[in-house]
DNA sequence: TTGCATTGAACAAACGATTGTTCTATCTTA
DNA sequence: TAAGATAGAACAATCGTTTGTTCAATGCAA
């Protein structure tokens, strides 16, 4: 059991108070230099560290952070999570993890629990369009920072990329390799990444003016086994797309699975774009081309953003838009390896 | 604002600590039924829920969780996080995660930190095979459970696979394909699966009659950098092997980098084996042979560990140790796929 | 009608820290 | 030397719950 004020209240014969205000140095009160002194050393001799949940209760602030996602195992989440920590844990902060799977049953439910045990704010990056969990967090005065999906409430603070800008550099990359027929692996229209990177990739298509088949764009979600699923009905089709736009890297790793099976090369018979530009794109083979947006920076700018609100109390409505750029490796380019970045024509949005 | 039971209380008149007791369902006290309706509307009117923070503080439970870990973009941890929160979650806990990036500073700061912030207890990975930390957690009486490495305070509880089993699976099954210059991406000799399994190479390749050449184990430590500058020396040997087992997945696909980047054929010139059988590991071309353990099972069995230990109160010293079992892939057998798993001579520990 | 169970709810003391207020010496100053 | 200032530390309330104890009112039996 760690040692209390009040036990070494007892040992020094003086008040908890007056140990409190040497431990915290607190400025506003005098202690006289010699007993400042023997409860310092008494501080260093017993190892004092006060009890984080008193504090808490007392300050009402828990020093604890949380972070929502759809699933850890997806190595963009992996990575944003490590922004994130990288960001707060200097300043004293730790930081819950919680999984929802993308059901938004379990985000509610995380989300009450976090905000029973007092956390000091939360990242959510498992948003929708329309979340209701969103409007509550503000309804509750729960600090919150939304990452990579933003909801449709006008002023959420927000830290991402432009995924109409993304989209289209990789929409435009495939056309400008000659392909034709580009299918879409596209994400969930509740989703804003789902609707805005789909509406990216047919702005590209009529820019170059491609037809839009409809029978191109095929909701995958955002799991490989989603994205292989509609990678095999994209390929399956009478004249199938020459390329594909898939909606993230994991949905593209499904897809390089679908066509792996169905005897297809990549990207001889059919090249294939991702997006996010995580570790493991690089390491496919062939190299994944994908849009790269800065996932450990999405998290450290999270919590920059998140503890910016909770220092000073008042809710934020800054937006962090990171320019997505274009990398083209193997998938796309045959025989490109690791070439260095492509500049971009990135924009700022807003 | 969260309410609270005192302003319950004021709404309902009656005393907070009878609203306490319907919201607890009391079984000491009883209540006239006309007021616990009452008072049970007014419950779920205003989703009273306690805070945690304060009862944390009067109950001395926190009902929070903390896995430490080395780095949760390694895709072995995200895996066994995954495990801990799904057992872990159902029980009403949340659990943080802290990186260390296999610092003991950074993981010490951490553990005093879960430490001051009550925290039920801790599941750790990151663990050496000396490990002070270990023996504070003990003194300190937080309840705690290791995973995958053991450090040697004989009865920790822990989770793991039986490392010297496994090694000696996947050098065997190197040898059996006939192999005589086997090399090993080493663990570092400070940490338990690091000795455990070049002990289980160096069996096997005793058990075959192979000879033990010492440059033919390299320490790379367990991250893919580390991998590959260790593979990239060991392939550059005048007698270079012509079979890697490396110490994890991820050292593995390291030297999967640096045998491409030397022009060497996977598995024609050097055939490599892993270990852990993380999901990367299926899907890598080829794909990647691998002793594979149950990691998220690792994760809910320590939770599950962890929590036997903070409801009764006692410390325990339980083992869960799991049958690792060779999944052989075109890593190592031209021509390979995805074969369904090979019947496994892994044994139970203890 | 008095006395004693019994019921139902209020009371109060924690848990461990923080912080404004009060108190008691000691020290100035007139 | 008396009054006031000041330094140093104790006091006490509070954060929101939980839970053993006390208390008032009702019921019943003698």
């Amino acid at each position: 059991m760690p040692v209390t004020l009040k036990q070494l209240a007892a040992r020094a014969h003086v008040h908890p108070s007056t140990i409190s205000r040497v431990a915290n140095h607190d400025p506003g009160q005098r202690i006289a230099p010699v007993t400042r002194q023997r409860i310092e050393e008494l501080l260093r001799e017993t190892e004092y560290r006060p009890n984080g949940v008193a504090r808490g209760l007392k300050l009402r602030q828990t020093l604890v952070l949380a972070v929502v996602i759809p699933d850890i195992t997806n190595p963009f989440f992996a990575a944003l999570f490590r922004g994130v920590e990288d960001g707060a844990s200097p300043h004293g902060y730790n930081v819950l993890l919680c999984n929802t799977d993308g059901s938004p049953e379990r985000q509610r439910s995380h989300l009450q629990s976090l905000h029973a045990r007092q956390v000091d704010g939360v990242i959510l990056a498992s948003s929708y369009l329309k979340d209701p969990a969103v409007r509550w967090l503000r309804q509750q005065r729960i600090p919150y920072v939304l990452v990579n999906r933003y909801s449709d409430q006008a002023h959420d603070p927000f830290v991402g990329s432009d995924d109409v800008v993304g989209a289209r550099l990789a929409t435009a990359h495939l056309a400008a390799l000659g392909h034709e027929r580009i299918g879409h692996l596209a994400g969930k229209a509740t989703v804003s990444t789902g609707v805005l990177r789909r509406r990216g990739y047919l702005a590209a298509l009529s820019e170059r003016g491609l037809s839009t088949d409809p029978r191109l764009v095929i909701e995958s979600g955002y799991t490989e086994e989603g994205g292989a699923r509609a990678a095999q009905q994209l390929l399956s089709l009478d004249d199938r797309p020459t390329a594909i736009f898939a909606v993230t890297d994991m949905t593209a790793v499904g897809a390089f699975g679908a066509a792996r099976r169905m005897g297809l090369r990549i990207p001889q018979d059919v090249a294939i774009v991702g997006y996010n530009d995580i570790p493991l794109a690089s390491r496919m083979v062939p190299a994944l081309t994908t849009v790269h947006v800065p996932i450990h920076d999405f998290g450290s700018a999270a919590a920059r953003l998140l503890l910016e609100q909770v220092e000073t109390g008042e809710p934020s409505r800054r937006r962090v838009i990171f320019n997505p750029e274009l990398i083209v490796r193997g998938s796309t380019a045959a025989g490109a390896g690791d070439e260095p970045r492509l500049p971009t024509i990135g924009a700022k949005l807003r």
